[in-house]
DNA sequence: TCTGGGGTCCTAGGACCC
DNA sequence: TCTGGGGTCCTAGGACCC
């Protein structure tokens, strides 16, 4: 922990669901939900008019449905959010070169070693302030909640405390008095299984944690757990806020509108991912020595096999034919909810192996190197999907409202429009097409690509 | 029609080595 | 007779986060 309240944690505010309503005029001020929208979709996001009704991230859209059956569902526009994301990751990196994204939406910055040093309250706040100013202004309307403190735990915790639309800078000196009387749940880190735990010793608040023998509570949650929760719970905390982060695994997994019982298309899903691993790999310059996969059945019994090899490799053929040995050991006949492949244990260097003996598979179909294909047929039911942007030759720019029956209708109005009028087309309308996201007026050089969301 | 997708970190057991 | 002891690597699963 640091003597002074030099870092500093932002997250935007439901922040998925907040880019709709700026992008969707006629969404302002009204529930939102932006997640999976098929039959077996979760929530990603709620605004906070969906929030009322009681919806929140993780739910099953099922459940949102019942809950809040008048919000509008959105399949969500990531180039859209990368886009808004851009702008704030280098609005942070005008106050320090040490900047931490935690994800797409979150990040920590250090502000000693952006040189400012100061431990005046209210310079931090005027800082704070002009901070969330500028970002509304830049992103065109998004706002973030913002915390201040003396380690990444204390400013993780004041921005929490600062939501939505808000910010807190908590003083040196002040940390205990801030966290002794909260839930341990507050504490990132302690999740349901480990708040059953605890409750189990008696430890609901973070006060019982600081009360707490070190040596149960690493018996009841291990040693790294158990070491950590103590510590924080002292708000003792010296992790550094970490510019670069090198990525430890990249995978990619799908889960089906109807469970997959046919063998040949089980593994044309498998082909299907490598390819897609593969092409991230290479295009971050990556070379792997452990393919992974996952396959979930239909009662969610959830299966990994992994194989390590001597080598290491970015080759899709080779992640294939690793993928699909592994998947031969398992038993799919019950039927596949989900399936996926990774990899990790990376090297920055190819040492492909001189020997290797797996079997033969044949070549790819075109069904398998055909993904939006794969995606259709799986996921949701059309190619229009509720929330996508699109471009009218006649009505202009809009976005789909709903699609069924062969007819899509579509709101025509952007963020810069106000209100436009709903029209419903013919889903093959020859003037119909997608698009992607209206440009921001505040351009990010992004020559170089931050880290993925 | 309960339960996404992309990650990180940790644990525990077994193999293997000195 | 009687089973060390530490270290690393690998695998599988689980908790957690956004």
């Amino acid at each position: 922990m640091r003597a002074s309240a030099s870092i500093l944690h932002l997250d935007l505010d439901a922040f998925f669901a907040s880019v709709e309503q700026r992008d969707k005029p006629s969404l302002r001020g009204k529930p939102v939900i932006v997640g999976g929208i098929g039959g077996r979709g979760v929530v990603a996001t709620a605004s906070y008019e969906a929030r009322e009704f009681g919806v929140g991230s993780a739910m099953s859209t099922a459940e949102a449905r019942r809950r809040a059956p008048h919000a509008a569902y959105l399949g969500g526009r990531f180039d859209a959010y990368r886009q808004s994301s851009r702008i704030v990751m280098a609005l942070l990196h005008e106050l320090s070169p040490v900047v931490e994204p935690l994800s797409i939406d979150e990040a920590y910055v250090d502000l000693a070693a952006g040189g400012i040093e100061t431990s005046s309250v209210v310079e931090l706040d005027r800082l704070v302030g002009d901070l969330r100013a500028e970002l509304t202004r830049r992103t065109e309307g998004l706002s973030a909640s913002v915390g201040v403190g003396s380690s990444k735990f204390i400013a993780k915790l004041a921005s929490e405390a600062a939501k939505p639309d808000g910010w807190l800078v908590v003083a040196p000196g002040r940390e205990l008095e801030m966290i002794t009387p909260m839930s341990v749940r507050a504490v990132p880190g302690v999740g349901p299984a480990t708040m059953e735990r605890l409750a189990r010793l008696g430890v609901v608040t973070v006060a019982d944690l600081q009360r707490a023998s070190a040596k149960e509570l690493v018996r009841e949650l291990g040693q790294a757990a158990g070491s950590g929760l103590r510590e924080l719970a002292f708000a003792r905390d010296d992790r550094a806020v970490q510019a670069v982060r090198e990525a430890k695994s990249i995978s990619v997994e799908d889960t089906f509108a109807t469970d997959l019982t046919d063998p040949h298309e089980i593994a044309a899903v498998i082909d299907r991912d490598a390819v897609l691993v593969a092409a991230r790999m290479r295009k971050a310059g990556l070379f792997a020595r452990t393919v992974t996969i996952k396959v979930r059945l239909g009662d969610f019994t959830t299966w990994t096999r992994s194989r390590t090899l001597d080598g290491a490799t970015d080759s899709a053929e080779r992640i294939r034919a690793v993928a699909r040995g592994l998947l031969g050991g398992l038993a799919t006949t019950s039927g596949v909810r989900l399936l996926g492949v990774g990899v990790a244990n990376f090297t920055a260097a190819a040492q492909e192996e001189l020997f290797w003996a797996d079997e033969e598979l044949g070549p790819m179909t075109e069904e398998v190197t055909s993904v939006p294909a794969m995606r259709r047929r799986h996921g949701s039911s059309g190619a229009w999907i509720p929330g996508m942007d699109v471009e009218h030759e006649e009505h202009g720019r809009g976005w789909v409202w709903g699609a069924g029956h062969g007819v899509v209708t579509v709101r025509f109005e952007t963020r810069l429009t106000g209100v436009g009028p709903v029209r419903s087309l013919a889903s093959d309308d020859p003037g119909l097409h997608p698009v992607g996201p209206l440009p921001m007026a505040f351009q990010v050089d992004d020559s170089e690509d931050p880290a993925p969301g």
